[in-house]
DNA sequence: TTGTATGCGTTATCAC
DNA sequence: GTGATAACGCATACAA
């Protein structure tokens, strides 16, 4: 039993499409009855409008995209957790696509975006901090683009970030005022714009404790696991540093695999912080002190941004939201 | 400026709208030189074909929906991350929808889905035990439906399963052997078939034990963190068991609380072990003992039976795929 | 309040 | 090898 389409449900009904086609929408040029007798046979029959003939028509597809380096990390589910809450509020769909990180895949998925599919685009990019003037050619075809997190400075679009620059200044206070004296950057990507921000806190709370900062302790590291251990075993038994303020938490937690392997002990030797979204940061031996992103609210606010974009109109307007993250400060810093 | 479409691209060139679509399609009854000159104008106008237009008239729209309860869940985001992986490889698109394990919800979304929005659909159904009756009327729009981790028994569908008897049973034996005898079965919903299985697994490794079964001993808990702790609190303080066997990541989870509170030993006092995605499970306090499983790959092989459908047809063939999940032993069952 | 006719952008069928 | 045309399912302008 294939669907029904409108012309078998009008035909069964003795309507015309048109008047069946009504009873679907808001408005309010149709019987009453009429409209009850509609809707109760569509309900029998099973009947719903084809959601592709009529995006076809009104041109829109009340669907979304979120183009994301990843999804299994507590940051950006979360995220996702939030911008589907919104997105079900108001009637839209979510469509998820994941970069892991590859700038290229990033450019193709944008370049499919621009046909109809979706309506908008919510997106974190990737860490690859190659040329991405794409994007501006992109951006004339005006579907509305709302960055979070992870944006690229120069592109013109709405943007939902967290006072970045600020959790990390008073987070290497911390590690300062707790006795630090060498502490070590863990960055993944230093010229990504998120990167920056981090860095530049880090930088000017050494700054104003009068500690000169150093080249040598910003450690530039990647996304596997495997390497990043290698890198920082060596990091950790040369440079000997006693504070890790890492930028993202992957980072933290490879310092935690390679403290536990080299039996350096987290909090006394070595005091480590860092900027994640783990739930189960107390739960960590020893509990992890953590600059938390409020995930779950920047997923919602970028698609209550994108929506309003979407739906008032004016689409010359950006707004740009910073949100506060919160300092818990653990075992892992004390 | 905004999209441009086919029929002014044909303008541009000369040439009709049919041409112009055949550049597009496979086909071979174009002229070469003529399709490299549309590809060409396409590339400098920024020219790509409708989906939705397209799709309405070849109906199907490339595109499958995944419904699962969460994201912001180890298993449940690396599962995704395994279906849309699989969908990108064979140029599908992904929608998510999350039910929040909230079956008016799951109901609402699944009759959504049946208006040519997608293909098919990749499931793990919520907690809720209720009447899900409602999928045999949908059924019948044969839509293709995969279930994976967590299905309706009475659905017929391709289902996607882990060994959790064997698991469980495994898993319950390794704490009989470190001298447990009091071991309790923590669940969300005992009456969902994987809650059942677990259960049973456990169950059969008590009496291969000579162990009687007790009913007390199952601790039905709810999906809210707070009021899971409470009434673990209260079992772990009346009941006073010396073994805790979670069905679900977060019963773990919620147990590691409640025992850092108290002051219980997990390891010495208690041991613990449960399904989870925890990737971290070695860095916890004590590094937690688990049956994981393969979500990634499941996500994958869910992904890959539901295109098999779509492209092979054979719309009647179910599939049921085990994957086997992997017990590692860690410290808080030793 | 309802029906008729047209078009949304694309592709397949049939001519030429 | 290319062009004209109909059709996918629906929603609106207009007529009645």
């Amino acid at each position: 039993m294939d669907s029904i389409n409108i012309k078998q449900l009008a035909e069964k009904l003795n309507l015309s499409t048109s008047t069946v086609s009504r009873a679907f929408r808001g408005h309010n040029d149709i019987n009453k009855e009429t409209k009850e007798r509609i809707l109760a046979m569509a309900r029998e029959l099973n009947y719903q409008p084809n959601h592709l003939a009529s995006n076809l028509r009104e041109n829109k597809s009340k669907t979304i995209a979120v183009v994301v380096p990843e999804i299994a990390n507590n940051f950006f589910s979360r995220a996702i957790n939030g911008i589907e809450r919104m997105a079900r509020d108001k009637g839209y769909h979510v469509l998820i696509y994941l970069t892991n990180d590859d700038f290229d895949k990033e450019v193709e998925f944008l370049s499919e975006l621009h046909n109809g599919r979706v309506d908008g685009i919510i997106m974190s990019v990737t860490g690859e901090a190659k040329d991405h003037s794409y994007m501006h050619k992109i951006r004339k075809k005006s579907i509305p683009l709302v960055f979070f997190d992870r944006v690229y400075d120069d592109v013109v679009a709405s943007k939902v970030l967290t006072n970045d620059y600020e959790s990390s200044f008073t987070a290497t206070k911390h590690l300062l005022e707790k006795g630090c004296k060498k502490i070590v950057y863990l960055v993944v990507n230093k010229n990504l714009s998120i990167g920056k921000m981090r860095m530049q806190g880090y930088c000017d709370a050494l700054e104003s404790s009068g500690i000169k900062f150093s080249e040598d302790l910003v450690i530039d590291c990647s996304n596997d696991m495997s390497s990043n251990m290698e890198l920082l075993g060596q990091v950790f038994q040369t440079v000997k540093p006693d504070g890790v303020f890492a930028s993202v938490e992957r980072l933290a937690l490879a310092s935690y695999y390679v403290c536990h392997d080299l039996g350096i002990r987290i909090g006394q030797d070595l005091k480590i912080i860092c900027f994640s979204s783990l739930e189960i940061a107390p739960l960590l031996n020893p509990s992890l002190s953590t600059i938390t992103q409020p995930a779950f609210d920047m997923g919602g606010e970028a698609a209550r941004i994108l929506f309003r974009r979407l739906e008032d109109a004016n689409p010359d307007e950006h707004e740009n939201v910073v949100l506060a993250s919160e300092l818990i400060i653990r075992n892992s810093s004390l």
